[in-house]
DNA sequence: CGGTGATGTGTACGCTCGTACACATGGGAT
DNA sequence: ATCCCATGTGTACGAGCGTACACATCACCG
């Protein structure tokens, strides 16, 4: 077989990564199924990552990105008039309303982090971008409430296939905002 | 060999098989590692639990047991006399402090269910036997995201290798609570 | 006391894995 | 035009895995 001019080709294998962990789990991750997936020779998926670990670090920096572009797409929460909590609120709706891959994807690698210490500035990355984020909006110490909340509350539905009470998120992360009664 | 009369093997393999989670994580559990970690031969493992998550049930459930019994022997749980946030500020600053290996294990066994469907009862068995036991200090609601934001607090220390902050803890917990002014 | 099935033991098979390595090729620097 | 090394390709090795199975033994039931 002849050689391949492929300038893009350790994106690829990073993209290939994210479906094979989206499909089969972290678990079924390893350098032949995500050189199946991107289709090229397994040599060439340890040539630009070295080891597993390389590779999860790239895809987790990925994924967080694309959850960041999510984010910041919803111009609510930069927005100083609409509700934070409804906002938030409602993002997690739509982030575990549909295909149910992504969120288990981004949990899943999120929490890889807890076994491999490579994953964790990655993971440290995403909590802070994620409060700062919110810090526009609140002050820090409330920001980094709300995000454990609302990782708690993404947890408690995804692992015990309750359904997502969007009203019920709305209401108790309003509880966390400073000076704010609830409801 | 001879045959050993052994009438608490199934226990005993339970037992090798949390300390292997604690020690080696999930991706090191096999039924190999299990066998050496609790004595016994190969055969001895996959006769008492056909497949891992048989077995990783099993060992769930006892870790789960485990945390409920330390949860229950906080008196300050069940007296009305104790405050709620600081009691459970308290309970996790003395659960994250010593070996982590205890914490990571539970968490790990946890999150092993956004994966494993025949972990998700018994991961839900969990959220459910925590709200119960805060069910007695407060309403339901409160209680289940009394939960969910500790958990979101132990996986932001887990996972980013941030000091655990009890005040801070105490403080977030006490703004879930209705009709407390926080502080 | 005798039989038997639950329990314990040892081994083998086929698979996937990470890793290593030798070799091919051609884009881009010179 | 030439060369070189970053990049791409194919294959092999040893280790660990789940699983299956044949056989041994002995506590317990009748």
């Amino acid at each position: 077989m002849p050689r391949r001019y492929d300038p893009e080709r350790r994106q690829r294998i990073i993209d290939a990564a994210i479906r094979v962990v989206g499909e089969k789990g972290l678990a079924g991750l390893s350098h032949r199924t995500v050189a199946a997936e991107a289709d090229v020779p397994l040599g060439s998926t340890t040539y630009h990552f070295a080891t597993l670990d390389d590779l999860l670090v790239a895809a987790l920096r990925q994924a967080n990105e694309g959850f960041a572009k999510v984010l910041t797409a919803r111009g609510g929460l930069s927005s100083p008039h609409a509700d934070l909590p409804t906002e938030l609120a409602a993002l997690l709706g739509e982030w575990l309303a549909g295909d149910r891959t992504g969120v288990e994807l981004e949990y899943e690698l999120y929490l890889a982090a807890l076994r491999r210490p490579a994953l964790r500035p990655v993971a440290a990355e995403w909590a802070d971008d994620a409060a700062a984020l919110l810090s526009h909006r609140t002050d820090p110490r409330t920001a980094r409430a709300l995000v454990a909340l609302m990782d708690g509350i993404c947890l408690q539905v995804l692992l015990t296939d309750t359904p997502y009470d969007e009203e019920y998120a709305r209401e108790t992360l309003s509880r966390l905002i400073p000076g704010a009664a609830g409801g």
